[in-house]
DNA sequence: ACTTTTTTGTACCATTTCGCATTTAATTCC
DNA sequence: GGAATTAAATGCGAAATGGTACAAAAAAGT
């Protein structure tokens, strides 16, 4: 269970709590939950593989509600990915910002990963932007700029990871911190695709603990 | 251009060089230029995505003719794999196998690994491999386990040329050859990823360039 | 010439798919 | 209680999909 509850927790506006007072008939759905599991259908089966009526039945929605609350399948396929990412990163910021050494991070940053990565009540689901990478990033410019920046923030938070490491003294000077990142980022990546083919966690396990010697005794 | 020709190179049976004299109706197709068609728009598009349409109009074969030389779409999505497994395997033994300095046999690798994710007249197409991992191997144990085997192979691959960098004084003696094998898998699939994403070349190969650094001068 | 064998080409079928138009239900405001 | 508003539920429809039946065609064997 990677979700985190939804409420936000901006100290600003304590109004709203519960009841709005909306107009019309209420919602027989919480747009979260219903995002939740459209998500986890998506992250199973991919895009094209999904069907509007299993993301119905899994939501409970209507597809007719589905479309007014999310517009059709790519836009709700948008959004899961943004709620994908926003989970993901809610799970594994304030690791990359702890004041801990390196080695400690990132044990605690793949031991996060592999979490996510082998969740899943039908077999593990891998890494959410890799399988988007991997399917509709080619064709599809739109959501192709969504991974890159995922990559890309991925890339960044190991890299500033591997700088201050560098400065605090945890790397010899020589190291380069920028592709130590992506190695690191690349270890992220082949878990995640291991974890499809659903390699056991003991296994990737042990190549995260490979990959970790090499990266913090690097160079 | 990956694919080989199909000639078999054995030199046992010198006969049956292009005339075996068939009894119906001969084929309008080649059966191995057909085969190569499909692997392109599955690579392209993955498995759902890609229709018996689509691959009817590309290999010119109408859906019968598909059918009764390939079997049934998984069937053929199978024998594409196959086909595709055995072109880059056949691009790649030979440098694995050189007796050469890793570094050099590492360049050479990633050089030709670039060539196939890059190529594809509408876009980078990645890595195959990783595409169905991404995809149809959490779902389809037949697919998973050539998918398995697939990583696995490039593992091994890799594990060879590091265990025998290291027996040749090219690695210093604490070095892990199997950790070291798996970051350099790793930073195949890194690029596979990306590629898809259509990162440029040029940036992937900085990555290249950076894990062949740590690679050859790890611990 | 005619039979046999193999492949092609057309057409079809049942199902699924996405999307929407329309009706019905539940709620607030007046 | 009635109008207004918002959402659910039903169900339609046109297109696409995977798969196959069946007839026509092209070759070899006799």
């Amino acid at each position: 269970m990677v979700q985190k509850s939804r409420k936000p927790p901006s100290a600003a506006k304590i109004e709203a709590p519960v009841a709005p007072k909306r107009r019309g008939r209420p919602r027989a759905y919480e747009p979260d939950v219903a995002l939740g599991k459209a998500l986890d259908l998506f992250r199973r089966d991919g895009f094209a593989a999904t069907s509007l009526d299993d993301l119905s039945a899994a939501t409970g929605m209507n597809r007719p509600s589905l479309y007014g609350a999310f517009g059709d399948k790519r836009e709700l396929y948008i959004k899961s990915y943004q709620r994908y990412r926003d989970d993901a990163r809610a799970a594994m910021v304030d690791i990359f910002r702890a004041d801990a050494p390196l080695r400690e991070r990132l044990e605690r940053i793949y031991r996060i990963a592999l979490d996510i990565y082998l969740s899943g009540e039908s077999g593990p689901r891998g890494c959410f932007t890799v399988m988007t990478a991997a399917s509709e990033a080619v064709s599809d410019p739109g959501i192709r700029s969504m991974v890159v920046e995922g990559l890309t923030e991925l890339d960044k938070a190991f890299g500033i990871c591997f700088r201050d490491a560098k400065e605090r003294g945890e790397l010899p000077e020589g190291a380069d911190p920028a592709a130590l990142a992506h190695l690191a980022s690349a270890t992220i990546h082949t878990i995640a695709i291991r974890a499809r083919a659903r390699v056991p966690r003991r296994e990737l396990e042990a190549i995260v603990k490979g990959a970790v010697d090499v990266l913090c005794a690097a160079k």
